[in-house]
DNA sequence: CAGTATCCAAGGGGATACTG
DNA sequence: CAGTATCCCCTTGGATACTG
């Protein structure tokens, strides 16, 4: 690893990043922000299945770590909207390269496991 | 994302490779094999901190992905060695532009994270 | 609309001790 | 050496209901 970083560290940003990364519902939200920023309600509407608990505690995290933010217009009903920070749109592109290769080694993974299972 | 996989599915692979890389054990694993083939007390030696349980499961959790082999070289006491695969060793590039991200953007993390603490 | 408040289940992961 | 076997905790996350 970087010679400036413990990886061994439970505090290590790379640790927390992977993490962050690997959790249930990140990826799925930074995603559909990277089309524009978005309110709650569209952001739950949009992501199937995620309850408005795991939704504030996700947005939550991202915004702690400075990749989206959230902007309270006020008025009533509220009118909150989430968006990408420019960190987070950064994030992107590492984001880009494990798809990227989770897609083009499908296969083998699946024959991996299949080969695992028949044993 | 890609057109072929859905996302939202609970067993679509890009999910897992990122949950698997997001687990606690599995870069550190990757990483220690990446200098080549390595036997469970090394790896357990190398990596610190690590209990034979998490070692073994995790292990098992790469082998099952084809990410890494095992093998037994049988004799007494036992001799086993684990080495990454070349789907393994692909998995360094997308790791690295994790890294890469990680660790250039550590200030910008951190900075967000106080000006979440001080409120 | 944008969240909170509860409750609860599953399992990831640590500590420790033991074995073929 | 290379694991198993337990026990236990505690966080993650789902379901559901409620509110300013």
């Amino acid at each position: 690893m970087g010679k400036a970083y413990n990886i061994m560290s439970a505090t290590c940003v790379s640790r927390v990043v992977l993490h962050r990364i690997g959790a249930r519902w990140t990826v799925f939200i930074v995603n559909a922000l990277e089309a524009g920023p978005m309110r709650f309600t569209q952001l739950k509407a949009h992501i199937r299945g995620i309850t408005p608990k795991a939704l504030t505690e996700t947005l939550r995290a991202l915004e702690t770590d400075g990749l989206i933010s959230r902007t309270d217009l006020g008025g009533n009903p509220p009118h909150v909207e989430y968006a990408l920070t420019d960190l987070g749109r950064s994030l992107l592109v590492p984001l880009r390269a494990v798809r990227q290769w989770a897609e083009t080694h499908v296969p083998e993974i699946t024959a991996a496991r299949e080969r695992a299972a028949s044993r």
